[in-house]
RNA sequence: UGGGGGCUCGUCUAACGGUAGGACAACGGACUCUGGAUCCGUUUGUGAAGGUUCGAAUCCUUCGCCCCCGGCCA
């Protein structure tokens, strides 16, 4: 945020700003603190957009830390995968990559301090007794029987606790606030607990006990100077523990910010849902185009910035929401739309003749690469006698408002010529195999044709096609919410069957047979598809990221509900 | 029956005591060699009731509804 007038977007922009006058910070450093137990999902673009970008809009910075406290959850896989995907989501954290783990040693020392003020105490109970003593919602917990040890049986034992003389879940180090709090986080909340295996990701065996989440959270902010501590809603209750901890050491105070975190309608954005996903074979697996994972969005062909721009226009707050899938695709159709250049595929191919078109004939027609970037440039299309047209563009018997091709109308080419219908040729069980034509010599693009008429429709010489594999994308889930279930049902219940169709033989022109992995292109008509991995030297393959604006489609289904 | 949050068009989100605005969606129209893009226009909203005030989405009171919290997960 530029100083002067610009005013903040949104509660948080406005806290820091007040923080910068107030005087209470002279900076603003945020972090981004994934743990690295899976993959990053649009949800966490949402927090890494507001990590980073705030940092940035106020000249300061961001680091990334990995929250690795938990050796039973995380693996160094997940790291390399979760660096990489915000790299791609643009963002640079510089030298600053943190670990918790880092951190370990500091926190011990921090642990024995608060011992020797006698705000920490080991704990003998089994995990059993400290869950059953806690208390519930409405009533107060018990104090544990081993609360008041002395400093020095406490020191003792929590000195032994580090060097592995206990088994796995027989101690906890507590800290000694309230029992009786309201607020079930300050009811001697854990702090360290007994992991012997698996070894950790870094620090392999060098360490048997583990700070809790809460324990560490705080006190890794305070190190790094973090002055703004972003986090989702469920850590609102929290805070209070937070600062208590770090009053108690009399360090660095950050200043905790809760914002509600996003949710995505037809889509789940759970770690544990998504694995289910993955696990049970209903999708292919993490970078799955259905996926709402980074690597499923980028594999479907989203784009940095059309998901920047999506996570810019949903803006933040503390309300919960859901927001309409809807709107993620129209951000990646307007990028899509400026940069993507245009080809002409057939994907449900139906033979077009020509019938006064000379035999063997071929001739290049110059079309528009991207009609929205005049510096994209043009490229010639192969045109002859014989082609393939959409099986959707011809109706035998046309609905009303019907535009495109049917015995006796006229439709243009794009980029060639007008073509009006003659007569269909049917196979033994009357489905329409070949439509015949007559073309209008006169009529050829930029030659000034005088006439007009109501559709143009695409497609591709049949001689010099390539037949290509596309892949159709359709929401993963049938109602908005799927995790609005009855009493005994599943997500999985509402998972849509038709969310993948797979498409071949498919004709693309000539020029999309060199395209490489990645790739992006308008298919003129039918939406944007990018070319996927799986493409091998034999056979492309396109998943469709995102369909255009189908008005015709409205149409006839509002037809198809009136009917 | 405890503690912490939240309620503004269909969906997100602005407003900071002074004309409820934007985006997406929807609807209508213009334009178009993509039924694309673009442009124009229209509809729909302050959870409820009281109070304070010249004036309330905003301040106060009461009520309602929704979300989170009882891991040795994060």
């Amino acid at each position: 945020m530029s100083e002067e007038t610009s005013k903040p977007k949104d509660f948080i922009r406005e806290a820091i700003l007040e923080d910068l006058r107030s005087g209470r910070y002279t900076y603003v450093r945020t972090r981004f603190p994934p743990e690295p137990n899976g993959y990053l999902h649009i949800g966490h673009a949402k927090a890494i957009c507001i990590d980073f970008g705030i940092a940035e809009e106020f000249g300061g910075e961001c680091n990334l830390r990995f929250d690795d406290t938990n050796p039973t959850k995380e693996d160094t896989e997940y790291v390399e995968a979760i660096k990489e995907d915000i790299r791609w989501l643009g963002y640079d954290w510089g030298e600053r990559e943190y670990y918790a783990s880092d951190y370990f040693e500091q926190l011990y020392e921090w642990a024995v301090e608060l011992i020797k003020k006698g705000k920490a105490y080991v704990d003998d109970q089994s995990p059993e007794e400290l869950s059953r003593t806690r208390g519930s919602l409405t009533e107060p917990g018990i104090e544990s029987p081993y609360r008041n040890r002395s400093v020095e049986e406490n020191l003792e034992l929590f000195e032994r606790m580090r060097k592995g003389e206990f088994p796995a879940g027989s101690r906890v180090l507590r800290a000694k606030i309230d029992m009786s709090s309201g607020n079930i986080n300050l009811r001697d909340p854990v702090m360290y607990r007994i992991i012997h295996d698996p070894p950790h990701h870094r620090t392999g065996k060098k360490w048997c006990i583990y700070p809790m989440y809460d324990w560490a959270h705080g006190q890794c902010d305070s190190i790094e100077g973090i002055t703004h501590s972003l986090c989702s809603l469920e850590y609102e209750d929290h805070r209070p523990l937070y600062e208590w901890f770090i009053r108690e050491l009399g360090i660095f105070a950050p200043r905790q910010i809760e914002f509600a975190r996003l949710n995505l309608s037809y889509t789940v954005l759970s770690k544990r849902k998504l694995l289910r996903l993955v696990k049970e074979g209903y999708v292919r697996g993490w970078d799955d185009p259905r996926m709402p994972t980074l690597r499923g969005l980028r594999r479907r062909g989203y784009t940095p910035q059309a998901i920047r721009t999506f996570i810019d226009r949903i803006g933040v707050s503390k309300t919960n929401s859901v927001v309409d899938i809807g709107l993620l695709e129209a951000c990646v159709r307007e990028d899509l739309n400026r940069h993507a250049l245009r080809r002409m595929a057939v994907l449900r191919p139906l033979k077009l003749v020509i019938d006064n078109y000379p035999d063997g004939q071929v001739e290049y027609v110059e079309a528009l690469n991207n009609p929205e970037d005049p510096s994209a440039g043009t490229r010639p299309m192969p045109f002859s006698k014989v082609l393939y047209i959409e099986q959707d563009d011809f109706r035998e018997t046309p609905p009303p408002k019907y535009y495109r091709l049917y015995p006796g109308n006229e439709v243009r080419l794009r980029y060639a010529y007008i073509v009006k219908c003659t007569h269909v040729v049917k196979d033994e069980q009357g489905q329409v195999v070949e439509v015949h034509c007559t073309y209008d010599p006169s009529t050829r693009s930029g030659e000034g044709a005088a006439r007009k008429v109501k559709a143009t429709i695409h497609w591709v010489s049949a001689a010099q096609a390539v037949p290509v594999e596309v892949r159709l994308y359709d929401r993963l889930f049938l109602k908005p919410n799927p995790d609005d279930v009855e009493e005994g049902e599943d997500f999985t219940k509402y998972i849509n069957p038709a969310s993948l169709e797979v498409l071949y033989p498919c004709y693309a022109e000539p020029a999309l047979a060199t395209s490489q992995v990645g790739e992006k292109f308008q298919f003129e008509r039918l939406g944007y598809f990018c070319v996927d991995p799986d493409s091998t030297a034999e056979r492309l393959v396109f998943n469709r990221t995102v369909t255009l604006k189908d008005e015709w489609a409205k149409i006839a289904s509002k037809m198809e509900a009136s009917a």
